[in-house]
DNA sequence: ATGGTTTTTACTGCGTC
DNA sequence: GACGCGGTAAAAACCAT
């Protein structure tokens, strides 16, 4: 026992010993000295770090000549997108072996042989479906990735989203739903679980499927990954609503002890979080003096002026009723 | 499908600039 | 007179059953 793991240690570490010296050879020495050579990106050279010989010059840097320092921007300076149809799943690059025992001349395999070309059939073909999901995954995340820029969600959503994408794929959700959809749901779940929610119509803009088919995939997709999701919470939407409207960080703080008085009360059950949000976004810059309409809030928050109307009115109750003011 | 709840739509009146 | 605001009633949307 113990003298064969060490024979077999020592085999070990020569044939390692090969593959360096193979690697050194074929790819690092120069042709002059034996030295190693360096490639220098910037001036398209590569040179050998003993004798300074040029092997190669004018390389052709196949990178782009933009640099981006967010996803925002990167989106935007690059000017190729993810692949679009292709119309064949693999662009005919799998393989398929032959069903027919023959040999290339034709003969009658072996019996031996016969055994391990089925062998090599079945393990081929799990091969060929598991890419075919990492090609569906490609396409998926490519898709989440594109809606999270549009909505600016930041990477860890993004990342959720992929995780819960590619669970759904992993249980066989995806039959008899779209691509697309599963994306768009996962990316809304993900929003939500990071405590950066995204309306249904925030996400209904920027997908290509529309707002049923997403709220459908939702819930599916929650129900059968026991996903657990708590209902929005309402101070999320504040920063967003107060940045976009110019508020001051005293009106934002003045919104979320608002939210909090009011949750304590609890006026919120049952309300649409939005809409709260909203409304505690404009009550807090009536009392700080910042003067937003009651419009302009609607804009932001796509929600109606009513519904803002009614849910400050809630808000201030709460707050008097405390004895705040 | 149904009924109850919430949100939206549409309209009206009031005060201010 | 336009605009911001408040209120109301009816319609529409949403949700659990």
């Amino acid at each position: 026992m113990t003298d064969t793991s060490i024979r077999d240690s020592t085999r070990e570490r020569e044939r390692e010993r090969e593959r360096e010296e193979e690697e050194q050879s074929e790819e690092l020495a120069c042709p002059e000295c034996g030295g190693n050579l360096v490639s220098d990106e910037e001036r398209a050279e590569t040179v050998c770090s003993d004798c300074g010989l040029v092997v190669e010059e004018d390389e052709i840097d196949r990178g782009p000549e933009w640099r981006a320092f967010d996803a925002k921007e990167k989106d935007e300076k690059s000017r190729v997108g993810a692949p679009t149809t292709k119309m064949m799943h693999d662009e005919g690059l799998s393989t398929n072996i032959g069903w027919q025992d023959k040999d290339a001349y034709g003969q009658a395999l072996s019996s031996r042989q016969r055994q391990k070309m089925q062998r090599l059939r079945t393990w081929n073909e799990r091969f060929r479906t598991r890419d075919s999901k990492e090609r569906n995954l490609k396409q998926a995340l490519g898709e989440i990735d594109r809606m999270a820029s549009a909505l600016g969600l930041p990477n860890n959503v993004r990342e959720t989203a992929s995780v819960i994408y590619r669970r759904a794929l992993d249980e066989d959700l995806l039959p008899g739903r779209s691509i697309e959809g599963v994306a768009t749901a996962s990316l809304y779940a993900a929003a939500r679980q990071a405590g950066t929610p995204r309306s249904l119509d925030e996400i209904t803009t920027v997908s290509r499927v529309d707002k049923d088919e997403i709220a459908r995939t939702y819930r599916y997709v929650v129900r059968e990954l026991n996903l657990e999701i708590k209902p929005a919470d309402p101070v999320s939407y504040v920063p967003r609503f107060a940045s976009e409207l110019g508020l001051s960080d005293e009106a934002e703080r003045r919104a979320r002890s608002l939210l909090e008085t009011a949750k304590g009360e609890g006026i919120h059950s049952g309300k649409s979080p939005v809409g709260l949000a909203a409304a505690a976004v404009y009550a807090a810059a009536l009392l700080t003096n910042e003067k937003v309409t009651q419009n302009e809030v609607s804009q932001v928050a796509n929600i109606s002026e009513v519904t803002i109307r009614n849910r400050y009115h809630e808000l201030l109750e709460a707050e008097d009723g405390l004895g705040a003011v």
